[in-house]
RNA sequence: GGAACGGUAGUUAAGACGGUUAUAACGCCGGCCUGUCACGCCGGAGGCCGAGGGUUCGAGUCCCUUCCGUUCCGCCA
């Protein structure tokens, strides 16, 4: 079969041209009847064929959109006969004359629906073959084909659509910088490696043979030198890289918007962050911002959502019932470090089914199991723990939750962290299941005053859990080393709909505050020299006061696409293994490549390979 | 590092308890058709059921291994 249709495609290309002296009038998308009349040359890739026997009719398309064409025997026989070997994708010119459709036959679907082009005469520019793949926004192809015959999938006006808003957010995002005083620099993508932080990609180099370059995480420690050089507004639309696991958000290359201030505080940087998105979502989606947009401390979006983003176009807050329960009857509860509850209103319609496979998801976050309690009126509660609580703890749960008859109440105890996050993003998959989120709604929030560390139980310290730059908060200077779990940061990120979009803080700009901060962190002297001292040495040069932050454009365009994955707003995306299924990278090197490196593999990647051969069977 | 789901014509899917020649739609090829627009009608071609091994008289179906894709946990300063 394919040869056959590869010797039909081989002898439509003998027909292939080239342009010659035609050019292209205009784009497929806009003709309409006040056209009519109009010698047009139009030039793009045939989206449908209807051959008729007598007409023959063709959809053009271009990056703009679509316009209907008509061959026709009655005006130019040559030309409708030659149209016979017309395929899908196959690219052509035509010269015609804009018509109103007959009577009844405009296509309200199309915006060059009411007007068709009658054409003259036509060049074949190239001919395809038949695509894997339906060239349609309705094509249901399995990702992985579409990624590994990406250039047809970006042909596809969904795709086009994406990235033409990327571009036009991109633009906006320059256009507003640009005039808000922002300079735009450039950093080194071949830069140093610092083990703070997410994985690194590393480069071997060539001149230095043992050494390696790392790809930058993000340009941070450049940025900040910039303002150590008096440059007062930076911004970089620039690839981040980090070698770490992917998701439906995580790319391991990645495109952030860059931004820092000198002579900043915290309010000039989220106040010009939110006119940034105001400007975006005006010239982007045409749509006016709310400013400022709310605050929620840390703390609060903790007790309130159990997650850091919390999304806030639906309720179903957690509620704390950890001290209503320190007594109880009902030893989980009792003992538990912390209890607490989300309500589903009008959920006591829920199936087992539905309740077990809500137990199912929260188990992903390390629960045990997922206490519920079904309103069924006052004074009868269906519940497998009803029985365990007394009077008193249900009148305490009834209020807090403000329970009413048809309500059903989800329960979690545990470790804060564990009960946070199941409860946190049951609320969410719950809202998701039930419809609970309003469509087409945009809701910002600033989540301010983070932590400034993190325990790591790995390596038995504290960690940074911004980076190891931000500025404590006033007066958690001492916290730093006497109490860093409870130090507070200058910190903040923007949260868009329950995702993060962008992060930042005041640094530090006091070479002893960094210098406090290594010690903190648990870095000898000699470390902290050896990694940061560039950056140190720059504070003790009279380092302004500075801060910025940070937008992850790709979550930002998802967004403003309304895509479900950070994939579909990419043009070139990897796999989840971080492959690309277009070129097949990561690939292996020749030898000759390696030796000029210094590098020797350990183990052959042939030898790898058998060894997965061999390996014994059941 | 871990969990779950998926892989059957070009594509998307169906395939009851393991049992005739593995279905359908779309696409493709050929024919017919002068108003279609997801055109219509008639005919046709198209398959190593991801790969390897096992159980069995017999495997798309059961078991094991492995590869690929997706989602999630860990990870992501």
């Amino acid at each position: 079969m394919s040869e056959q249709i590869q010797d039909l495609q081989l002898e439509h290309s003998k027909y292939i041209t080239d342009l010659g002296d035609w050019t292209r009038t205009c784009s497929c998308s806009h003709l309409t009847a006040e056209d009519v009349g109009r010698d047009v040359c139009l030039m793009g890739w045939v989206q449908f064929r209807r051959d008729h026997g007598g007409l023959i009719f063709v959809d053009l398309r271009d990056r703009e959109g679509l316009t209907q064409v008509v061959f026709s025997p009655d005006v130019a026989p040559e030309a409708h006969e030659q149209a016979g070997i017309l395929r899908l994708e196959y690219v052509i010119a035509i010269k015609g004359r804009v018509r109103t459709r007959p009577e009844g036959m405009a296509n309200p679907n199309l915006k060059t629906g009411e007007i068709e082009v009658v054409v003259h005469d036509w060049k074949l520019l190239n001919t395809s073959k038949t695509p894997p793949f339906a060239i349609e926004d309705r094509c249901d192809a399995g990702e992985n084909l579409r990624l590994a015959w990406r250039f047809l999938d970006l042909r596809r006006p969904c795709m086009q659509k994406n990235l033409i808003l990327r571009h036009r957010a991109m633009q906006a995002i320059r256009r507003f910088l640009d005039e808000d005083g922002f300079l735009e620099v450039e950093t080194p993508f071949l830069t140093k490696s610092t083990p703070e932080g997410a994985r690194d990609f590393l480069v071997p180099s060539r001149l230095n043979q043992g050494s390696f370059y790392a790809l930058p995480q993000s340009p941070q420690l450049f940025k900040q030198l910039l303002m150590c050089s008096g440059f007062e507004k930076y911004f970089q639309i620039v690839r981040c890289f980090r070698d770490e696991d992917l998701r439906a958000d995580r790319q391991p290359e990645f495109t952030q918007v860059d931004m820092e201030l000198s002579f900043v505080n915290e309010e000039d940087v989220m106040s010009m962050a939110e006119r940034l998105m105001q400007r975006v979502f005006k010239d982007v989606l045409g749509r006016e911002l709310q400013l400022p947009f709310p605050r929620m401390t840390w703390d609060e979006a903790m007790r309130d959502y159990g997650v850091d983003k919390p999304d806030t176009r639906f309720g179903m807050k957690l509620v704390e019932l950890t001290d209503a329960v320190r007594n109880s009857g009902f030893k989980l509860f009792a003992q538990a470090p912390m209890v607490k509850a989300i309500k589903v209103e009008g959920g006591e319609s829920l199936t087992r089914k539905e309740i077990d496979a809500y137990t199912e998801f929260v188990r992903i976050y390390g629960a045990q199991g997922l206490a519920w309690i079904k309103i069924k009126s006052d004074t009868e509660w269906q519940s497998p723990i009803a029985k365990f609580l007394s009077e008193e703890e249900r009148e305490t749960i009834r209020t807090r939750l403000e329970a009413k008859t048809g309500d059903i109440l989800f329960f979690q105890a545990g470790d804060p962290e564990m009960v946070n996050a199941a409860l946190g993003n049951l609320r969410v998959h719950i809202a998701q299941k039930l419809n609970l989120i309003p469509a087409d709604s945009f809701n910002f929030l600033w989540v301010t005053e983070f932590p400034l560390f993190e325990y790591d139980k790995e390596e038995h310290r504290y960690v940074a859990c911004h980076h190891p730059f931000t500025s404590p908060m006033e007066g958690h200077m001492e916290l730093m080393t006497s109490d860093p779990a409870h130090a507070k940061a200058r910190a903040y990120d923007m949260v868009l709909n329950g995702n993060e979009v962008g992060g930042g803080s005041i640094r530090i700009h006091s070479a002893a505050t960094q210098m406090r901060m290594f010690e903190a962190l648990g870095f000898s002297d000699e470390r902290a020299e050896e990694q940061f001292g560039f950056l140190f040495h720059a504070l003790e040069f009279g380092a302004p006061p500075h801060g910025g932050i940070a937008f992850g454009l790709d979550r930002l365009i998802m967004l403003l696409a309304g895509c479900q994955s950070i994939r579909d707003v990419i043009a070139f995306p990897k796999t989840q293994k971080a492959t690309c299924l277009l070129t097949s990278a990561p690939s292996q090197v020749s030898q000759a490549q390696l030796r000029e490196l210094g590098i020797r593999l350990r183990e052959a990647p042939e030898k790898k390979a058998e060894a997965r051969a061999d390996k014994p069977q059941a």
